[in-house]
DNA sequence: AGGCAGACGCGACTCCCACT
DNA sequence: AGTGGGAGTCGCGTCTGCCT
């Protein structure tokens, strides 16, 4: 290839000022320097672009095809360059997260507004097939972040503590265990489970009831979180939830939720993500926006003799109607 | 007088090769 | 593999002649 991006500077500008002269001094380079440079690539193309007209230059039909990809090559590098400096200011790019807990989308939306006032031209995708195994998807590269509360650690990703939430047995305001102050693994035996997730990867039954083993006279798998309230309410069984998922229906009084075990059941959450990648400066804004807003989204406080109570903060209101599709 | 183009020289850069 | 020096190349500037 012969044209060089100079090579079309040159030409725009002697077309535009009419001659090597003045299209030098647009270009901070002697006249003779130009006329160097337009003989030099006139040679290489076999063509005349310019003929000379007396003191004029006047441009030859190769010239004028010349100039109309030099006005569309120059203008598109112009562009090009303002996006560079976009994405080097880290002001541009794509965040793409995933959750090990579909629940976490409820609130998870809120908070992205916040960070799309910060970052209007940051294209956050939240990644819902990676939610099974959000670990891997970020080791082969498929998201950028990952909020996960699986104790299992992998050493070739950093894990950031977020907060923590109580999983909690919600039951009908006339079911028998409302008694308990908490629920025993044994006491669900009879019971038939709604879950929001499948059983093999649901974290009470991991971690609590199969360890136990105990297993529910019958499990169901229920992917809403309000589908689970009304027919637990209807009596038709009894869910594990997360007790921030059902903080309004709770304060409504038309549930009950108790503790599972007699210390609870918690999970950790944290934000995890690569450990050898670097972070840009939209991806640690992000990670302090949830640290910071972690307090908000699950705050609980101890009330004397009562279990934990939460606390849903306006900043992030998870009682915005969202339901997952 | 003003503008273009050619001869020549300079500095920066690249390539190649020898050396460590 | 890394470094340093020499040769060649390229782009540009100065000077100057030619043309209108």
């Amino acid at each position: 290839m012969n044209l060089e991006v100079r090579h079309l500077k040159l030409i725009k500008s002697i077309a535009e000022e009419g001659s090597v002269t003045k299209a030098g001094s647009r270009l901070y380079l002697t006249q003779s320097a130009l006329s160097h440079q337009l003989r030099d690539v006139e040679q290489k193309l076999g063509v005349s672009l310019f003929t000379r007209m007396n003191k004029r230059m006047v441009l030859t039909p190769a010239g004028e095809r010349l100039l109309a990809s030099a006005h569309t090559v120059l203008d598109e590098l112009k562009r090009t360059e303002e996006d560079l400096r976009h994405i080097a200011l880290e002001r541009e790019g794509i965040l793409r997260i995933s959750t090990e807990c579909y629940t976490c989308y409820h609130w998870l939306p809120s908070l992205l507004q916040i960070f799309h006032h910060q970052f209007p031209r940051i294209d956050v995708q939240i990644v819902v097939e990676a939610t099974r195994n959000p670990h891997q998807a970020l080791l082969d590269g498929k998201i950028d972040l990952a909020l996960v509360n699986s104790p299992v650690r992998n050493n070739k990703l950093i894990y950031k503590p977020l907060f923590r939430d109580e999983m909690v047995v919600i039951l009908s305001k006339n079911h028998h265990l409302n008694a308990r102050p908490f629920i025993n693994p044994e006491d669900l035996l009879n019971e038939h489970l709604i879950l929001y997730t499948k059983p093999e990867e649901n974290y009470a039954l991991k971690q609590v009831l199969s360890p136990a083993g105990v297993s529910p006279k019958r499990v169901s798998n229920v992917q809403l979180t309000e589908a689970i309230v009304e027919m637990v309410k209807a009596g038709i069984g009894v869910g594990i939830l997360s007790r921030w998922t059902v903080s309004p229906q709770l304060e409504a009084g038309v549930i009950s939720a108790l503790p599972l075990t007699r210390n609870g059941l918690f999970r950790d959450w944290s934000a995890a993500m690569q450990r050898h990648k670097a972070t840009p400066a939209y991806l640690a804004a992000f990670l302090k926006l949830l640290a910071d807003n972690s307090v908000l989204i699950m705050k609980t406080e101890k009330k004397s003799g009562k279990a934990n109570k939460l606390k849903l903060l306006k900043a992030v209101d998870c009682t915005d109607s969202y339901t997952r599709a």
